[in-house]
DNA sequence: GTCTATATGTAGATAGAC
DNA sequence: GTCTATCTACATATAGAC
């Protein structure tokens, strides 16, 4: 029993993560996740009650995703400062999405602060959960201003996807990760 | 005749401009500007044939803004490298504005991307003449890769507002921003 | 668990009196 | 130029049959 409806609430989730990101939180109404899944719309509020809560799944859902995405980091390498420049590599890799909606957490971050508090407080889990993982790699590297230095990266990285996106620049994105990795390696290289 | 009637128009841009900063323009409606101007729903298609048009004239009048802006920061100083440092001070003089909304253009910028293309490319306008202004300064320094210097900029100041915001993080806008002053007399001086 | 029908509100936009 | 009334579409959300 429920394996059906889990199959149906992860497949709303999974549609309504990537309609977040293209076209964002409050531009995609339970229409649009309805024809993307061929669920219908009524049928969502028997497993989320608002549409806050698929919010909140959603924002779940991508810490889980981005927990294996820093997990699979700290399994190719024992170095530090080679994690940190796996996990700038995302800038790169995920070119194509960065230029055409941004950075999935960073404009989420950024449209949600417009609306109420709490939704943006929701956002932020993502955020904290990066800051976290970068600010440990710099700790382990014997740095002090370990979290300065992870906000530092996460700025970075956030400043060239939004001028990326609004230019439509691939190139900055190239030359930008070069530098960022230079950056990386100027600080942890001693 | 008419006076009266671009009176009003310029209440509607300049109601429309707070609230497409404060809410998005998505999230904003007629009826919020209407509420903040006194003036009724229907009267908006007098001055406006849509809400796009209202989009236009809005950043029509932040490029009006910047341009004057920018003008004072040339007024102030000859020196180009001391212009780039009063435009970074920007940054810190709208730090409560940026904690709570962001950048009006970036994040404009960031929400329209996910709209139809038209919509942001309206929104570009007003970073092309950051970015031309910028790469100015850069220029009369002597330096060659004037443009580059501008995009890393303009990246550096949208990282740190997307981050500041996102944490609601007072603090490290004060850090970063004495950090880009070092970064831009790093690459001015000799 | 699944789906249809519907309630209720509000969006952008229009028509037409004044 | 100004304002009211209204149109159509679509939003979130609910009720209840199956």
């Amino acid at each position: 029993m429920g394996t059906k409806g889990e199959g149906n609430r992860q497949r709303i989730i999974d549609a309504a993560d990537n309609l977040f990101y293209r076209r964002g939180y409050n531009q995609t109404s339970f229409q649009d996740i309805s024809d993307a899944t061929g669920i219908p719309r009524g049928n969502f509020y028997y497993y989320f009650k608002t549409k806050d809560e698929i919010l909140d799944a959603v924002v779940c859902s991508r810490i889980t995703e981005l927990t294996v995405m820093l997990n699979q980091c700290e399994s190719e390498t024992d170095d530090a400062r080679e994690r940190l420049l796996l996990f700038s590599n995302m800038l790169e890799y995920k070119s194509d999405d960065v230029l055409q909606s941004g950075c999935p957490i960073g404009s989420l971050s950024t449209e949600l602060a417009k609306d109420d508090t709490e939704l943006q407080e929701i956002s932020r889990q993502a955020f904290v959960l990066l800051r976290d993982w970068v600010k440990q790699q710099f700790k382990v590297l014997g740095l002090e201003n370990a979290d300065d230095l992870a906000m530092d990266l996460l700025a970075k990285m956030q400043g060239v996807t939004v001028m990326a996106c609004a230019f439509k620049d691939a190139d900055f994105i190239r030359r930008s990760h070069q530098e960022i990795k230079d950056w990386i390696n100027a600080k942890t290289l001693n």
